[in-house]
This record gives structure tokens, C-alpha cells and sequence, in this order.
DNA sequence: CATTGGCACTCGCGAAACACGAGTGCCAGC
DNA sequence: GCTGGCACTCGTGTTTCGCGAGTGCCAATG
């Protein structure tokens, strides 16, 4: 049904109307790729294409717009990966290698895709549950109020406080950070919760118990609550860029990208930082329905840390904003492995 | 030169227009104010206000539209602060209260001053120059790599790691943890770092003396840098709000709300929390020249944590956005002096 | 049977023309 | 100083209209 004349002329509407924003007609489109046939062949094609439902036209006398499924043949079977420029990498990666620490580099990281693809750029902290203890602290604020630091060997630093139902001395404190210490460093947070369960059980005395039971929850609590909850946000006047064609659509992508549940649905599939996943109009969430989002996870490929996206019109550069998507995050994943 | 009517009908004009968001004219600001003279001395009056720059016209044929220096006046002299009802303070209350800890409660905060004014807030954390420090902690990650953690007592914790030239024992990094604790528990921010700057030439051992250097330096680079650096966002979605008089006026808006150093200029003058200040169109730096912003500080009057800020188009509801960053300041404030 | 040139047809868009009406400024009268 | 009356301005919305890009169909061609 179709041949390959056809996927070229399918290719050659999305990479016009991309780059015009305009609907694109057949004569337009044989003047700017040599197809080496007569317009009146592609408007047999068009005719053809837009029978399967790949393109579209928005009014009977104008040129042809692909749709989400158009896209999708384009980004599935009919594009390459366009590679960075070699300063484009060099760039990333002095701006990278600048960062002082892991908020640094999410925050680096997040400017640095939104002026690479002008769009809106979102970046997922390393992720909580990805992630392994690398110490504890208690720190006594006041007899009956502790604070608990727990910081992970990605950088992420968490902190809550306690509110105790009694007093406690500095030794017993010292005795908590130890055996909190002592059963948790080291192991996943995905199973830290488990593993300190069972501490109240075992305690020496009554009170060392109620002390025990409510540090413990507080430690459950943060592991639930802040699992994968920080995300950062960059490049959203790059919306209005686009504001030509969504013009009104703009308010519920903003509506959307402030909340966190939304946001946090992006990442879902991406947990391959190999694999970079595209989602097209209708593919995605509630308000983000006419946006294409582009996104992988970075991190080592068998421990991937967390997500990181592009957000723009389904009218996106695919192959530039999958090529910089790819790069930022192994570079990413790279600076993180060393630090 | 500006008799009372003369004043009472700028207010009328700045009202009716923030609420209609329509140039008005003599005859309907009879209509709704009762002013009880006819549409012509109103012209008559518009008329002086125009002269003086109070009032401007969008084209000959239309109505009058409060200029800059207009709301300016309105809100110096012809405004008072509306009230938030008393279920709206019930809700602020209850829905700060339920806040777990820091990061909580100015994410509730932001979100609450958001919804409540329907414009864009922006909320800073309590800087650390008007912080003292609770705390300091110093994990060793590697022998030649540490990290350093510094708690305020309002809450904040900043991490930060430091590269050390060579290893360091156990044993040496207790005594770090000892001596930059006795030097800097309680001691506010602002002083600490003077404090600090002699501990390298009272090191006992060369060995110890390179260690503390470079604790040192990092230690007061985190307080240059991280001085008043987070700020929280909400409510940008309500730009597009008051879309159709600033269309493409957004696009500068958001760009002025990604740099940091913008927004720290809106909280420049506000270190009383006693007191709203407001700034309008041109007295606002670059890129927010064509917005309104209400801002505050927040803590106890004796000692302001930091700023709080709502910004709108000039054509806002003033009495309401004072009335509300106020009261949300105060319970802020309250909060944090509790927690 | 795919391809092509020709041709009539559709229809959105921009320009020009036009009527409407809100709003103004001015003035004479009270 | 206030008011009603009145002529005037001018932006907005509507309609009309011609242009032209783009299409679909068809008959001819290789």
C-alpha cells in the first residue's frame, strides 16, 4: 500500500512542515526535493496517504499537515538520529564537567537541553528508589527533635525532622545514627525500608523502643513520599516560540507542567538510558495531548537513575531533539559515574 | 489640582478596568459609580487627569486606561487592603499547618498565594544570610573526599562535597566535625564565615592545615553562592490568563522568571514584614517592565527570613494581592517560628 | 498501469469598503 | 462649576470581492 515513493513524499511533508510551519503543498514539494516526478504523481501519493490517515488537510484548498500518526511513521521508520555538532559536544561537555554538585548538575543539565532544542526542557533528580544509602545522620535539634540526613550515593541529600515523644541524651542518639548506620548503608532504598522494620523489636529498653518507632516511621514516610518527587523545569518561553500555531493550548501545557503527577508520567516507560522514547499527541497524558515529548533515562544501563525530557509541539524537530536527548544523557550519566 | 471627585474617579477607573479589562468611558463610570454628576464634568475630569498623566486613551475614540503613575497613586492613596474572608484564613491556616517540613511548607506556601491572587507567586526560602547555623555535619565519602552539611535553624540544609588534596582518618574528620561545629553552632550566617577564615593557621599539623584550607574555602564559597539562591514558582499558567491584553509580552516574562537574578530583585526593598511593597511596570527591572509586583518579607519583624512575592499585569487587583501576600506572610512566619 | 499535463473547482486569506457606535471635546446655558 | 447638546473622530466588526494556492479528476502517453 505504501511504497517507498510514498514514504519519501511522507518524510518530505514532515521535514517541510517542520521546518515552515506551513501547510505543505505538491508543488512546493517537488521544487524542494528532487522526487524526480510531476506534482500531479504526489497528489496521488498525498491522496493516498491521507486515505491511510498520515496526513491531513486543515482546509479543503490547503496544502497537507501530518498527523500524530504521520509523526509516529516518521519517527519509527523513516528518520535518523541527527548526531551533535562536535562543539555542540564539546560544549556540553565543559558545561557539564563545571558542575559542583548534584544539584548543580541537574540544574546545568536541565538549561543546557532547553537551549539545545529551544523547547521545554524537564529533568528527574536521580531517583530514590534507583539509589543506594550512603550514610545517615542524626542530628539532635532539641531533646525531644531530631533531624534525619539520609544521602544517597548519587549526591541526593534528604532531610526530615522528628518529633519525639520523649527526651533522649546524646549517647542514645549516638547509638541510633550507628545502628541506622549499620543497617542501611550501602543498601538500596528500594529495600531500606525493609530492613529497618524490624529495628524497634530488638530494642534494648522500652524507651530506646518508642524512640526507635517513631524514627523508623518518619524514614518510611520519606522513602514513600519523596520517592521520585524532585523534578526540574527549564525553557518554558520556549512555548510561546511556538505560540504561532498553540496559541491557546498553551495554558493547559503550563497547568500541566506544574504538576508534579503529570510531570512524573513522562518518565514512566523510560527506564532504558539506550533507548530513547518518543510520545506523540494524543500518546500522552491528560493537557499535554497536543505536545510531543521526547525522553530517556540516564544513568548506567543497568542501573538507570532517573528521567529526563523535551517538551514541545508534535510539530518538533524529532531527529535534533532525540540526537541531543541521547547525548545530554550519557554525558549526564557519565559526570555522575565519576563523581 | 486633584480635587476629592477627581481622585474618586481615578479610583473608579482603576477599578472598573482591572475588573472589566476595557478602556472605560465617561458614561459608564456614571452608570456603576453613583458620583452624582453627569458624564460631561467626568469628562471634564478625565480630562485633567489625562493632563497630568494619570489616565491615557489607546486611541482617540476609546476610553481612558490607568497608566502607570495612575496605579501608582491608587494604591499609595486610594486603596485600602481588602481582607482575605475568614474561610479563605481558615484554609491558609489548616493547609499550612499540615506542612511536614521546610521544603513543605514553601511549596504549600507558593502554591497557596497562587491560587488565592490567581496570578504567578514567588516565594524564596529563608536565606542564609539571615540564618544562623544549627548544625554542621561532615560525612566522609572516600578518604580523600568529603562532605560537608550545614543546617540552619530555620531548616535549610546545603550540602556540598570537597575534593580533598590529601587522605584524611577517620579520627581527623571527627575533630573537623568538632572544631567547625564550636566555631559555627549558632552563630549567624552572615558572621560565620569571618569566623571560620583563621581556622587553617591554628591547624596543629601541616597535614591538618591543607584539609582545613580546602573545608574552608568550599564552606564559604556554599555561603557566597548559595546566599539567597532557591526560589520557588507557581501559577505561571495564569499568564495566559490576562493573555489577551499581554499577548506577546509573555514570552519576556517567563525568561525574566528563569534567571535567579531577576527574581532576587523583587524581593530587594522587601525586608520588613510589616509592610507590601508594590512595584509597577517601569519601576520593575528588565523583562518585567509591563508586570505588577506585590512583595514582602516574611518571619518575625525583629528578623525577616525572606521574600514573597505575587506578580500579575499592572492591571491587577491590588487591594486583594496585598491583602493576601500579607496575611500569607504573617502565617508563614508564624509557622516557621513554631516549627 | 503508473505517470503526466491540463483544467475546472474550492476556499481561505487579505484588501477595500462601509456602517456602527462608543467616546470625546467643546460650547452655550443655567 | 455643572450640565445637556452636538458635531466629530476613529477603532471595530462585517461584508464584499478578487487572488491564488492547492486540489481532484481526466484523458493522453509511454
Amino acid at each position: 500500500m505504501l511504497d517507498d515513493r510514498k514514504l519519501e513524499v511522507l518524510r518530505a511533508i514532515v521535514e517541510d512542515y517542520v521546518s515552515t510551519q506551513e501547510p505543505v503543498g505538491s508543488k512546493a514539494l517537488v521544487e524542494r526535493h528532487n522526487l524526480g516526478v510531476s506534482p500531479a504523481t504526489i497528489r496521488n501519493d498525498m491522496a493516498a496517504l491521507e486515505e491511510e490517515g498520515y496526513i491531513a488537510q486543515p482546509h479543503t484548498s490547503a496544502g497537507r499537515v501530518p498527523t500524530d500518526k504521520g509523526y509516529r511513521l516518521f519517527v519509527d521508520r523513516l528518520s535518523t538520529v541527527k548526531p551533535l555538532s562536535s562543539p555542540e559536544r564539546r560544549a556540553i561537555q565543559t558545561f557539564l564537567e563545571g558542575a559542583a554538585d548534584l544539584d548543580d548538575v541537574v540544574l546545568r543539565t536541565v538549561k543546557l537541553l532547553a537551549q539545545l532544542t529551544r523547547q521545554v526542557a524537564v529533568v528527574q533528580y536521580p531517583s530514590l528508589s534507583r539509589s543506594s544509602v550512603r550514610h545517615v545522620e542524626v542530628v539532635m535539634l532539641a531533646h525531644t527533635r531530631l533531624l534525619l540526613v539520609l544521602i544517597t550515593d548519587t549526591g541526593r541529600v534528604e532531610q526530615r525532622v522528628v518529633e519525639l515523644p520523649m527526651a533522649v541524651s546524646d549517647v542514645s542518639v549516638a547509638d541510633l545514627r550507628a545502628t541506622l548506620n549499620a543497617h542501611m548503608t550501602g543498601r538500596p532504598l528500594a529495600d531500606a525500608g525493609a530492613l529497618i522494620l524490624a529495628l524497634p523489636q530488638q530494642a534494648d529498653s522500652p524507651e530506646e523502643r518508642t524512640v526507635m518507632t517513631a524514627v523508623v516511621a518518619t524514614m518510611l514516610e520519606t522513602l514513600v513520599e519523596r520517592f521520585e518527587d524532585r523534578i526540574v523545569l527549564a525553557g518554558t518561553a520556549n512555548l510561546t516560540r511556538n505560540a504561532y500555531d498553540f496559541p491557546f493550548t498553551i495554558r493547559p501545557v503550563l497547568e500541566a507542567l506544574e504538576e508534579q503527577v503529570t510531570l512524573l508520567k513522562l518518565f514512566g516507560e523510560a527506564v532504558d538510558p539506550t533507548r530513547v522514547s518518543v510520545r506523540i499527541g494524543e500518546e500522552n497524558p491528560e493537557g499535554l495531548t497536543t505536545t510531543a515529548v521526547v525522553s530517556t533515562a540516564y544513568g548506567a544501563q543497568s542501573r538507570p537513575l532517573a528521567g529526563l525530557a523535551v517538551l514541545g509541539p508534535t510539530r518538533m524537530d524529532y531527529p535534533g531533539a532525540i540526537g541531543a536527548v541521547g547525548a545530554v544523557a550519557r554525558y549526564v550519566g557519565q559526570i555522575l559515574a565519576e563523581g
